[in-house]
DNA sequence: TATGAATGAGTGTTCATTCAT
DNA sequence: AATGAATGAACACTCATTCAT
C-alpha cells in the first residue's frame, strides 16, 4: 500500500501502473463531486464510477482525506501551469493584472469540471473541529502573490491608492465567484464576465492621471449623501 | 404537534409557546450550521445545542428540510427588513447601488452567524439527483431586481453601458464573498470591505462625463494587447 | 381517565360521553386497521383518522394495547349478536351446521371493514415473546362450541364418524380465510362461497345412509394408493 | 458487494461463499420471522440471531425488503420443487388432487418455520400505499393452476358441476390456514388434518354417480327451510 | 376532559475504515 | 496489486408513552 509502510525520507518513487491508477481515482472523484457535490461523494461512489471496488482507492491513499488532498493538489498545480506563463510574460503591472484575470477565468472555463469541484471541496471538508479544511486561509499564499502585484502597481504609479489586501479579495472572489455559476448551469458562456471582469478591475485600479484620485471623488460624493 | 395533524390550507395559528420553541430551534440550527457546517449539522448536533432531545425538533418541524427551509426564509425575510428602507429611501439611482452595497454588508456584518449559515445552506444542501437545492438560481429574483436598478441607472445615463446581468452577477458575488470570509476570522472588519467595494462599483458604473466612455478606454487598451 | 384511577372492584359506570368518545376512537381504529394493517396503524394514525389529539386515546385507554382488547372484544360480541339467534332457531343438527356456515359468511359480508381488522389483529399483535396475542387458542371457546354441535350430530346420526377437533378446525378457517380475499378485494361477491361452502361441509358431514360409510370408500381408494 | 457495484443485466455468478453467507442470513432471517413475527423482525434482531453486525446484512442484501423477497422466493421454490413431482406422477385427477393435498400438508409438515414465517410475511408486509405486497392475488398462478386440475376433472366426468374459483380458493385456504396451527403449537400432529382434508375435498368434489348431482340435494334441503 | 409538549428506545440505511486473502 | 467481507458509529425518522396544564 501506498502510504502505510513507508517511513518519510525513504519514499520510493512510484510506479507507473500506480501513477496511472492514483490519476484514473483521482479524475473520477473529481467528476463525482463536481456532479454529487462533496457530501455525496462517498468512497462507494466514486468507486462505482471509476468501475472498481472501495477497497481499491483505500489501497492507494491512505484515506479519503489523502484522495481529497490529492485532488486539490492536482487541480492547482494545473492551474499554475496553465495561468502563470501567460502573466509573467507581460510587461506592464495593469497588463499583468488583465492577464491574471483573463487566464483565470480562461482555465476556469476550459476546466469546469475540476473548478467545480475544487471549490465545492473548499466550502465543504472540515476537520473534527468544524474548521474548514481549504479554506480561504489556505489561499494565502495566492492572495499574497496578488498582493504584491498590486503594490508594485502602486509603486510604479499605475494604480491609484487602495487597500492591497481588500482589493485582491475582492478580486479573487470575484474569479472565484464564477464555478458556483457553472454549477447550476454547465454551459454557461463566461467571456461576456470575462470581459467585464477585465473592465470593472481596470476602472478599479488605475490611476485617473487628469482628475487626480478618484476615490476621493466618491468620497465626496458620500459624504454628500 | 405542527406537521402531524393539519391537512395543508387550513393551518391554524401557532401558539405563542410553538412559535418560541421553532424560533429557538431556528437559532440553533443556524448557530450549529454557522460553527460546524451543513454536513455536520446533524439533528443530534443541533438538539445538543439547544439542550433538548433529537425528537424535539421533529416534533416542531415536520422533518430536517422543513428546518432548513424556515432557517433559510427567517434569514432571508431579516435581511429585506433590514436593507430594502435603506435602500429605497435613496433618490438618485447611484445612491440606491451605494446603498444597496452598504446595506448587504452591514446586514453581513450584523449577522455574522446567520449569514455563515445561510451560505453554508446554499452550497451544501442538495436533492436527490444532486442538483443544489437553494441555487443561484433560487437568487433570481434578486438579481432581476438588481439588474433593473442597473438598467433604470443606465436609462437615466448616471451608469455607463455594460452588460447589467454581468454586472448584477458580479456584484453579488462580491458580497456573497463576505461570508466566506467570516467563515476563517469570526471577527474580521468588514469596513474596509464595504468602503473599498463601494469605490470599486462607483467607478465600474458611473459615466465619466468628462472623459466620454470609460469602456471606451478600457477596450482600446485591451485591443492593444 | 378511564383505565388508572379505579381499582378493581369499584369500577364507576362509564359516562354517557365517555361510552362515545370511546366508541368513535374504537371505530376509526377499526378502520386504520382494516385499511393499512396493523403495524401501520400508529396512534397518530388513528387519531389522525378521528380528528383528534393522540393524548386523547391514551386518556380514554390505557394504552395501545387496551384499545385494541376493546376492538377485538366490540367485533366479537357483534359477531354473537348477529349468529347465535338465526343457529340456534334450527332444529335439526345439519341445519344448524348450515346456518353457522351462512350467518359466519353472511356477517363477514356485512361486516367487512371490522372482520379485515379483526384479522390484521389476530395475526399481527404480539406479546413481549413474541406469542401472538389473540391466537387460535383464544378461539378454544369457538372452537369448542362448534366441535360440540358436530359430536351431537355424530350422536343422533346425523353425521359420519369423523375427527370433530379437525373438522371443527377446517370450518373455522374455511371461514376466516374470507377476511383475506376481502383485504385484496373489498366488493368481492362471497354469495358463491357461502354456497359452495355449505354444500361442501354438508357432503363432508352428513352420513349418506343409502350406501353406506362414505367415508369407508375414501379410505379404501385411500389404500389403493 | 452484492447489490452496490454491479449493473442489471450483467450480473456475475454469485462467488461460493457470498451464496452461503445469503444462505444463512435468510435461514436466520426465516427463524426469527417465524418466532417473533414479521414486525418484530428487525434487522437488529436477524442479525443477533446470526451472531453478526447488521451491517453485514446490508451488505448481502440492498436492503431489507431484497432480504424478505428471497426468503419469499426460496420458500416457494422449496415448495414446488417438494411438490410438482408427486403430483405429476399421478395418471387420474381425482389421485392428483389427492396428492396436491397431501404434497401440501406434509411440505407444511416437513418446513414448518419457513411456512410459518412465510405466512408472516404475506399477511403482514405491506407498500407504502398500505396494500399488501405478497397477497393473495400474488398466489393468483397457483390459484389458476389448481382451477385448471379441476376443471380438467370435470370435463373428464370425475369431478361434479361446482365453481371452480372458489373450491380453488377453498382448497388454498384450508391448506394455508395449517401453518396458523403451527404459529400455537409448534408440534401439532398434521397427519389428521391431511387424512380429513383428504376426504373432505374428495367428497365435496367426485361425481356421485348413482344419485346424480349431490348439489342437487342440498340445494333442496336449503330451500326446505 | 382534553391537549400539546417532550422523551427515549428503536427503525432501516450509509459510510469510512479494517482485515484476511 | 487488488478484492470481498465485515464492522460500528452515525444518520433521519417513528413510535408509544408520560406529564403538566
Amino acid at each position: 500500500m501506498r502510504s502505510e509502510n513507508r517511513s518519510v525520507g525513504q519514499e520510493e518513487p512510484l510506479s507507473f501502473i500506480e501513477v496511472a491508477r492514483r490519476r484514473q481515482i483521482v479524475e473520477c472523484a473529481i467528476e463525482t463531486i463536481a456532479k454529487l457535490g462533496y457530501a455525496q461523494s462517498s468512497l462507494a461512489q466514486i468507486a462505482k464510477r471509476a468501475g472498481i471496488s472501495k477497497g481499491v482507492i483505500l489501497y492507494h491513499f491512505a484515506n479519503k482525506d489523502e484522495l481529497i488532498e490529492q485532488v486539490v493538489t492536482d487541480i492547482y498545480i494545473a492551474g499554475v501551469y496553465f495561468m502563470l506563463p501567460k502573466i509573467e510574460v507581460q510587461s506592464t503591472t495593469s497588463d499583468k493584472l488583465r492577464a491574471y484575470i483573463q487566464t483565470n477565468v480562461d482555465f476556469i472555463s476550459n476546466h469546469r469540471i475540476q473548478v467545480v469541484a475544487l471549490v465545492n471541496i473548499m466550502t465543504s471538508v472540515r476537520n473534527e473541529q468544524g474548521k474548514l479544511r481549504y479554506d480561504v486561509t489556505a489561499e494565502e499564499p495566492i492572495l499574497s502573490a496578488l498582493e504584491e502585484l498590486l503594490r508594485i502597481g502602486q509603486q510604479e504609479g499605475e494604480f491609484r491608492k487602495f487597500d492591497t489586501r481588500v482589493m485582491a479579495v475582492l478580486i479573487r472572489r470575484a474569479i472565484d465567484a464564477l464555478p458556483g455559476l457553472l454549477s447550476a448551469n454547465r454551459d454557461l458562456d463566461l467571456e461576456p464576465y470575462k470581459r467585464e471582469m477585465v473592465t470593472l478591475f481596470d476602472l478599479a485600479t488605475r490611476k485617473n492621471d487628469i482628475h487626480g484620485e478618484p476615490q476621493a471623488q466618491v468620497i465626496v460624493k458620500e459624504s454628500s449623501n
